[in-house]
RNA sequence: GGGCCGGUAGCUCAGCCCGGUAGAGCAACGGACUUUUAAUCCGUGUGUCCAGGGUUCGAAUCCCUGUCGGCCCA
């Protein structure tokens, strides 16, 4: 029995061979286009300006989607959506060569080429007159619904390009995407950074808390992981005497998704050698004016009802400090456990799920601090529990020279001086492994000895930053979830159909 | 992990409260129409109602379980 969705799908291939019984390949390799569809349109109106004859009509060749069809009898209207937009075309009995009949054969979500004359039509829309036109790609499949088009959020994500199609606010996003990396790789570029790709796949998953996907090397019958963070392998470059370096790209986590966490997400990490994280937050706070000046035209945008304003300076709040006023928390009078423990019951957060001292400071700023922070802030100086690789602040060996950066409450970013003492930070990692065996965690911080090695040569003082790129394409398209700024976002899988043959 | 909401034609949705075997628009198909733009007009089809189980003479509808998605909370 058909289903209605063969249905639709037999009349097509019914079309399709129609075409190939005419001596027509439906799927022909290449087209000459001239103008995208609003090239066409610029140039038309710039041709109006400036032409003393208006004899000479604008002759162009356009490409894309059918997506829209008004006929009406011997003229027949079509919309072309390309990569700029849409364009209006018109085939008309008394002007396009060959058989005018054979449009019959076209369907709405057909790849066209038509070339033909500009001219204006009476509601003074830019229209292509077309004399030649020929089939690109023929669909097999109908589109969604021109009107309300495509809305269900699922099948948006499973079906990426039936979004694209359907919805332009889709289509710039992803035009905003690649404008924000180009922005900041010009602006990394810019500042004498070099941009270098370190493994993805590495025997140990370093350089982060959290748990790493794992791999099977079949050759070396080993187990590989997939990176945390590329850090350490950055560093490494710093300590061969690359002094400025950026990688951006995956990095995978292991853990569960939701509107603001993608099990591999983009980040950018930077390292400069001679700086500190005060050099960084500079920078940052220099990067991100940078990049929304460079796309959208302005540093102040809107997201989520309030206006966030990335220009320089942002504030800045020692982490301390933030805990006694956001928590009502004193840090210094609950250095062990129990004590913090009993701190948070007061303030309501329940313990119980962190195990040691820094994963409940963690919770707590998750909970009361970073909500508070709408505009650009600087979280600095973190405890020495939770940041293995940050050096500590020479006043106070219990604090660390890190801050994270946070706007619209969301973490954006993280910075620090880079520990380049080698036997401090072996004992740091020493620790966090041993908290591992301990609380049988799988994702505090891990020992790298290969990089151990690597600071033992001697790594200059170093400034890092790692800066979500995700979250920044979401800040500046003004989307509350991630799954709208990756094209492809991890959903969980569908139950398997079975087919009939 | 907890709560709430949703999954019906290719797409957008109605029907569900109050059980009687599914409907509209768009798309498709046939026809009219040479400046339309959600074109219009006439005619014709269209379904594992997310899955499984239960209640019932009878379930898209009520109940349970699962699944996928969304929102909120932790």
């Amino acid at each position: 029995m058909p289903t209605p969705e063969d249905v639709l799908r037999d009349a097509r291939l019914e079309k399709l061979g129609r075409l190939r019984n005419k001596g027509v390949d439906p799927y022909p390799s290449n087209y000459q286009r001239s103008h995208t569809s609003q090239q066409a349109k610029a140039e038309y109106s710039s041709s109006l300006e400036n032409s003393d004859s208006k004899t000479d009509r604008l002759f162009v060749s356009v490409a894309g989607r059918v997506i829209a069809w008004r006929s009406m009898g011997k003229a027949t209207f079509l919309d072309l959506l390309d990569i700029d937009g849409k364009i209006q075309v018109i085939f008309k009995q008394d002007v396009v060569e060959g058989e005018y009949k054979d449009l019959k054969d076209v369907d709405i979500g057909d790849w066209v080429g038509v070339s033909g004359f500009l001219f204006e039509t009476r509601t003074k829309e830019v229209t292509v007159e077309v004399k030649k036109w020929q089939v690109l790609s023929k669909s097999i499949r109908p589109l969604p619904e021109k009107w309300h088009g495509l809305t269900e959020i699922e099948t948006r994500y499973r079906q990426r390009y039936l979004d694209l199609i359907a919805n332009e606010n889709s289509r710039e996003i992803v035009k905003l995407r690649s404008n924000i990396l180009n922005a900041i790789r010009s602006f990394m570029n810019d500042r004498g950074f070099l941009e270098v790709e370190t493994p993805i796949l590495v025997p140990v998953a370093a350089g982060g808390t959290a748990r790493p996907f794992s791999t099977h090397y079949n050759m070396l019958r080993r187990d590989l992981y997939l990176r945390i963070a590329t850090e350490l392998y950055l560093k490494r470059l710093v300590v061969g005497g690359i002094e400025k370096v950026y990688e951006i790209g995956k990095t995978f986590r292991n853990e569960g998704f939701d509107h603001t966490h993608n099990p591999e997400f983009t980040m950018m990490e930077s390292y400069e050698a001679l700086s500190d994280y005060k050099d960084v937050m500079c920078m940052t706070e220099d990067l991100l004016s940078f990049v929304s000046q460079g796309v959208l035209n302005k540093t102040e945008v809107e997201f989520e009802g309030n206006n966030i304003d990335f220009s320089s300076p942002w504030k800045k709040i020692v982490l301390k400090d933030a805990v006694k006023q956001y928590a009502d928390i004193d840090l210094g009078l609950c250095k062990d456990i129990d004590s913090l423990s009993l701190a948070m019951e007061r303030i309501g957060i329940n313990p119980s799920g962190q195990k040691t001292w820094g994963g409940m400071v963690d919770k707590i700023i998750d909970i009361k601090v970073q909500p508070n922070f709408i505009q650009p802030t600087f979280l600095i100086d973190y405890p020495v529990e939770m940041s293995p690789l940050a050096k500590k602040k020479p006043e106070d060996s219990d604090y660390v020279e890190r801050f994270e950066g946070f706007i619209a409450g969301m973490e954006v970013c993280n910075a620090f001086s880079e520990l380049n003492d080698p036997i401090d930070q072996r004992e740091r990692l020493e620790m966090q492994e041993s908290l591992r065996v301990k609380y049988d965690l799988e994702e505090t911080d891990r020992l790298d000895e290969d990089y151990i090695l690597a600071l033992e040569h001697g790594m200059p003082p170093t400034g890092g930053l790692g800066l979500g790129i995700d979250r920044l394409v979401m800040l500046l398209s003004n989307q509350n979830s991630i799954r709208e700024v990756i094209a492809f976002p991890q959903l969980k899988s569908q139950p398997v159909e079975e087919k009939d043959n």
